[in-house]
DNA sequence: AACCACTTCAACCGCCTCCTG
DNA sequence: TCAGGAGGCGGTTGAAGTGGT
């Protein structure tokens, strides 16, 4: 359907704002509240878009913005929810109180996406730049992409958490919607969000048992399970690739070591840490040969290519560490080398 | 001091979803 | 059920700021 402009933009200001307008449009939200946008810069005198009314106050005006440099927490927090949820940055702000989902976005795309792109690790799927690294060597070991599934280190449970209920919350009136399909083919415990379906090719996506798709995951987002089933699945945004585009059958979860528990869960048996050497022979190779990543550790076929790491206590010192601003670039690299984000393995099958 | 290149971030644009009549 | 409006969201832009020469 056709769509009107959200005002009629002649003689309608447009740019920065001055202060009598800010003053302005604080001042009417003060007394009346703010809602319905479009009659609202009418009503306080300003000659704006409602659009514009909207954002500047909630983007800069809002009382309750934090202003200033985003603390290590609050980074940590930005990179983790990102590999979970993507490019979602209102759901990604609204587990950051004070900050704003452009806020977020500018300083993802002005600070952390250059940095990771620094580091070899693609922004977008949050592991090593694929085409950093030796394709022959990658294609050859893709039929072993399973094996090492038990070793997967896994997102920090809590952060999971937290993007499981906001993917809840948010597709909970799809799932709604198609649960009750699925429902049919899956262990009632579990949960509605984990039984979604590709709506374009409805059928599984993510098939991961040949004979009954009892989970079954969309190709639209990452993947995306509850949170205590995540913590002993782990699955990375990297595995997420392949198991997309490659059915997952019971064998596979078999060979793997995965057990199955009645619940159609996976069972992984242990996770995986990584030492500061090995964070840091990633972020400062030794040549900018890719496949000089050493593999660190005698877990032949350990494929841990994970973004997001489980960080208990990732927070390097008590107190919110101001990263940005008066640190460098540099020193916010290596403030990751202390901590045990951004950490991740290149498996012995990749060399 | 002037110029240029680069970075930052507020603001805009257009699309999408939800709500309402 | 559907059309249309309102709000929300993510991508992009461009002015202002900053640093180097």
């Amino acid at each position: 359907m056709g769509r009107a402009p959200c005002c009629d933009k002649n003689g309608l200001k447009k740019g920065p704002w001055t202060t009598e307008e800010d003053q302005k449009l604080v001042d009417y939200i003060q007394k009346h509240g703010y809602g319905n946008w479009r009659t609202l810069p009418k009503n306080a005198g300003l000659q704006r878009c409602g659009k514009s009314c909207r954002l500047r106050w909630t983007n800069y005006l809002r009382p309750d913005i934090k202003r200033g440099r985003f603390s290590f927490e609050e980074e940590e927090t930005i990179i983790q929810l990102h590999s979970i949820l993507g490019n979602k940055w209102s759901a990604i702000a609204s587990r950051l109180p004070g900050r704003t989902d452009n806020e977020i976005k500018n300083y993802w795309n002005t600070h952390i996406r250059k940095r990771l792109l620094r580091m070899g690790i693609d922004p977008v799927t949050h592991s090593p730049r694929l085409d950093l690294l030796d394709i022959s060597s990658i294609l050859n070991a893709s039929s072993q992409m399973f094996l090492g599934m038990q070793h997967y280190p896994f997102v920090n449970p809590d952060l999971f958490k937290l993007a499981s209920s906001i993917m809840s919350s948010e597709h909970h009136k799809d799932l709604q919607k198609s649960s009750h399909q699925q429902n049919q083919l899956c262990h009632p415990q579990i949960p509605e969000f984990v039984q979604l379906q590709d709506p374009v090719q409805q059928e599984p996506a993510c098939t991961m048992f040949n004979s009954t798709p009892c989970v079954s995951l969309p190709l639209t987002q990452p993947n995306l399970v509850n949170a205590d089933t995540y913590q002993s699945s782990s699955f990375t945004d990297f595995t997420y690739q392949q198991h997309s585009h490659h059915e997952l059958v019971s064998d596979d979860w078999h060979k793997s070591g995965v057990s199955l528990t009645d619940d159609c869960v996976p069972q992984l048996s242990s996770y995986n840490y990584f030492t500061s050497d090995d964070v840091h022979s990633l972020m400062y190779p030794p040549s900018s040969e890719p496949s000089t990543f050493h593999s660190n550790n005698n877990c032949n076929q350990n494929f841990s290519l994970a973004s997001v790491l489980s960080t208990p206590s990732s927070s390097p010192t008590p107190n919110s560490t101001i990263i940005n601003g008066s640190n460098t670039e540099d020193e916010r690299d290596q403030s990751y080398d202390s901590s045990n984000m951004l950490k991740f393995e290149i498996p012995n099958i990749l060399f």
